[in-house]
DNA sequence: AAAACGCTTTAGATCGATCTAAAAGCGGGA
DNA sequence: TCCCGCTTTTAGATCGATCTAAAGCGTTTT
């Protein structure tokens, strides 16, 4: 099939318009589908092309172009699903517009963070779409604008109106998931974080201390489980170590959620009849565990789309205003929420 | 701090050899850490360097030198958390070994994925990591070796001996499984499959058959559960819909079990002590869930360590012969399995 | 007939590094 | 002094595309 004669000869585009009779000029104009190339020279060209079975050059290309068709895509985590999915949207909204995902975790790392993105402007991306990791500051916007590369900031943000940015709307949740726990009567909730600081968990703090203040709840309880989810599990009495102990929870995020969950089964108590638990995030996993974890969907596949949509709008116009997109959240109620009984009590 | 002057005057090698004295060369040998060059010029070059803020250009490198330290990743799915752990562990071997990841997902379909090698090959990556999509058949090897592009295959595999791949002992897993079931006095034990069909499905059954006959056991007790998770649940009744119900259950992988789990607990019954399941892979949900999920260990992170490995020896010799690494598999024993009753029946 | 115009096509420079082959520098032995 | 061998440095070609500016050409206008 494949007329390889060697191994070092590679097909040029050189070779593509010796063989159509052409410049290297038209030959170029025809693989970018320039309309400026007139049709039976187009068709003699695209002849050669398969004739030869010649391959682009994205490497050459770019060199030239300045445009490398490829966005740097920056995660503290892979193997929280919740970040797999939001990389799926990217991936997928990203290859629409024949671009490519050169991806890098940062493991929550600072100097991670700055050695990968260093790196990804050397391998020459179009642009960045980074989850920042915990403590990161403005400095990677500025950065990043030093160089002329857009960044798009996903989940997180550095700074509250710099940059292009796109999320849930973290607070709006917290007043879902209060309004309807409260709605079942619960007053005494509690809210349960785990991982590391950044805007999406204050978001979702500040969120929930407003909704809480709202209803005239007490809106200081808050409980920081450790991050390693096996032991976020036994550690889950704390809850009910206070003076006056929770009956419904309002988790960081599934993952927390799932892990307090086994907890309570742990102590022998039954979720949702016993204890309401709140997830957020909605992941896939929600849905499967039982009881069904009751969550605030914050789509992060959308998020994902978003994040490359907005991404792909800077590139078509580096001028444009900032813009933040914020994507609506919603309860998905399941069966890990009841009415309130007798305060639970160990 | 950086004397951007204007936006287009990008700092080159040339700037960098004329500040430093010396010819761009020299200049490029002491980016490359070549050893030949004299340690008070390597100075001079390096301090140039810090000075102008230069950026390497891996995009004209890579034209000349033909390598683009890129390397290419193929999933057929992004958000099963299991293929999000194998990425996990290729993406952080590779920076090891100062590569870059460019990913893609096919989800499972053989022209996207074809697409997408296509497309990778134009990128100019330096080889390929893939989980061949269900369906997929030699000529993806053959492609490749063809176009002179090295290829890992991960998890699955076109064929039994030619090309480098890495995996589990998916069949040893099996044994190991059906093993524990009869320790505890099953007999009566069904493999439960969803999904596609591939080399990683069909050494499962296998497995599983295998040990089933070691046993005297009837090995043809195997149901298919609808793929969509959420629909899985509600077919398992099927399960009790047999001449001689099964008392236990081994699945195809931990998202199977677990929606499985799920699909018992909806009928009423208590996982453990009325009905074993084992699952496969011993994702991190797998710790989460309750009860506990008893799993065989398949290693995703571990996988990907491998496959990288793999590519990364063959870059460095290309002419080497084909290399599998099998991960030996090991039972996770937690709370989903008890010993047998009377059968279950509904 | 010359000029003007639109539509196609092209020669040649160019992007920023690496590679090759040879030159330069240098100390020591004949 | 000259030559040899060793280390260090370099000029110039090269990778494979794109860009610029201009040329070719057929038709219409002046």
């Amino acid at each position: 099939m494949s007329f390889d004669d060697g191994k070092k000869n590679r097909v040029t585009l050189l070779d593509v318009a010796r063989e159509a009779n052409v410049s290297r000029a038209t030959a170029s104009l025809v693989i970018r589908k320039s309309p400026l190339v007139g049709s039976q020279t187009r068709k003699r060209v695209e002849d050669a092309i398969q004739r030869l079975g010649y391959v682009y050059n994205m490497g050459a290309a770019r060199m030239r172009a300045q445009r490398s068709h490829t966005i740097g895509v920056v995660v503290p985590n892979l193997t929280n699903p919740f970040f797999a999915e939001l990389l799926s949207g990217i991936e997928s909204t990203l290859e629409l517009a024949n671009m490519v995902v050169l991806l890098a975790n940062s493991h929550e790392m600072l100097d991670r963070q700055d050695m990968i993105i260093r790196r990804m402007r050397e391998h020459g991306v179009d642009g960045l779409i980074v989850c920042p990791a915990a403590g990161s500051d403005v400095t990677i916007l500025e950065r990043a604008a030093d160089w002329a590369l857009p960044l798009v900031q996903a989940l997180r943000y550095v700074s509250p109106d710099e940059g292009d940015y796109a999320g849930a709307d973290y607070s709006g949740g917290m007043r879902h998931a209060v309004d309807y726990l409260a709605s079942l009567g619960h007053e005494r909730i509690v809210f349960v974080a785990g991982g590391a600081y950044h805007s999406a968990y204050q978001e979702r703090v500040e969120g929930f201390q407003l909704a809480m203040r709202a209803h005239g709840f007490n809106d200081e309880n808050i409980l920081e489980l450790p991050s390693r989810l096996s032991r976020a599990a036994e550690a889950v009495h704390l809850l009910f170590e206070r003076m006056e102990p929770p009956t419904a929870a309002i988790c960081f995020n599934d993952v927390v959620a799932i892990g307090l969950a086994g907890g309570l089964y742990d102590l022998g108590m039954n979720v949702g009849p016993d204890f309401s638990i709140i997830g957020f995030d909605n992941v896939a996993e929600a849905d499967m565990i039982r009881p069904k974890l009751t969550s605030i969907a914050t789509g992060p596949v959308g998020i994902g789309e978003n994040a490359a949509r907005l991404l792909l709008d800077r590139l078509a116009d580096p001028q444009r205003a900032y813009e933040r997109v914020v994507r609506k959240t919603g309860l998905v109620v399941r069966q890990s929420c009841g009415p309130v009984k007798s305060p639970a009590r160990l």
